[in-house]
DNA sequence: TTGGCATATATCGAAACGATATATTTCTTG
DNA sequence: CAAGAAATATATCGTTTCGATATATGCCAA
């Protein structure tokens, strides 16, 4: 699954704009599973416009540069359904912090203390925000992603509250970065 | 975190050649939460010499082409630290299967029932695998990413099992891939 | 015996990433 | 109120990474 094929899927429910695409990618739902950037986006774009999958239409209301809004053509909603009917490829998860955390005992206490803060504080924030979300009437698709990543992300955070200070225990440098 | 470092971290632990660090991102444990193919890992072994953070041997003891072991130097045991003490980046997560979900209400019954099976068939061969890992003597660190893989897999098999249903009975069009 | 799998290295084109450039508006804060 | 930061909006460009492919041998099973 390109990122051809993501765009077509996020314009399958409604139009939008490069911008706007990006959006969701960086602060929507869509944004926990999958990510793209501008330098991926607009030459997707450019492509899906070549190959009449989207059609571009220029509005130049303000005065800002004139906004592309990016529409699915039926051609484009057949070929996302093609790329949806292939057996998804397997997930793909890079995480720093486990791969850090093979080397802990290694690393002073403070950094892995200071790190598994760090992270746990953002496993709740997304939590908070994910319960806001089911709050909400969602469609079926939606409310599923949701809620399974809801689901593992308490299990996560749950599991560095029981275990996190285990790691830190672990290392064997124990150097308070400010003095006492 | 890029693949040079990730292939100092691998080195740290012991030497190896360029195929072996490839079997340790494929299959061993770090397989969970990181990847490389060999497209990655040779050019970054070869900038990784260049730069005298590892060094390399040649074993001709085979007939097989010659077997290149690197090994890590002081240089790239303190260019490892560096890159470990950096405050990690935030986890990279791309799930086909949970965009797919999104679309679930537009797709055949059959293809998500079928999906849904086979991603958990791959969860459950997972978690026994990794409770295999946990049984025996593992290190700190490699203890702690385990555990913590597995608490994740287990609640994603468990949401899977409870929910996947759902997403199967809202699918509009059902079509039986094979007539009864 | 022959086809498939494991060992082993390596390259190459395509795709994606991350940083940067540009320009205007709107919001914030000292 | 003015200065600066953030949001809106598009786009490119060099570096990195991915995925497929090439090459060659040993080993095991059908």
């Amino acid at each position: 699954m390109d990122v051809r094929a993501l765009c077509l899927g996020v314009l399958s429910r409604g139009e939008a704009s490069g911008y706007e695409i990006r959006k969701q990618f960086e602060e929507g739902m869509i944004s926990h599973f999958q990510e793209a950037g501008f330098g991926s986006i607009y030459p997707a774009l450019r492509r899906l416009s070549d190959d009449g999958l989207v059609e571009c239409t220029k509005h130049s209301q303000d005065q800002r540069p004139d906004k592309k809004v990016y529409t699915i053509t039926a051609e484009g909603r057949a070929a996302l359904y093609d790329a949806l009917m292939k057996p998804p490829a397997p997930d793909k998860y890079r995480s720093d912090f486990l791969f850090l955390s093979l080397f802990a005992p290694m690393l002073p206490a403070s950094h892995i203390e200071s790190m598994i803060e760090v992270r746990l504080a953002w496993f709740r924030a997304e939590i908070a925000r994910m319960e806001g979300c089911v709050a909400s009437d969602l469609s079926t698709g939606d409310r599923f992603v949701t809620e399974y990543g809801l689901a593992v992300y308490r299990a996560a955070a749950a599991f560095l509250e029981a275990h996190g200070h285990e790691l830190v225990a672990e290392s064997l440098i124990t150097q308070p970065m400010v003095a006492e």
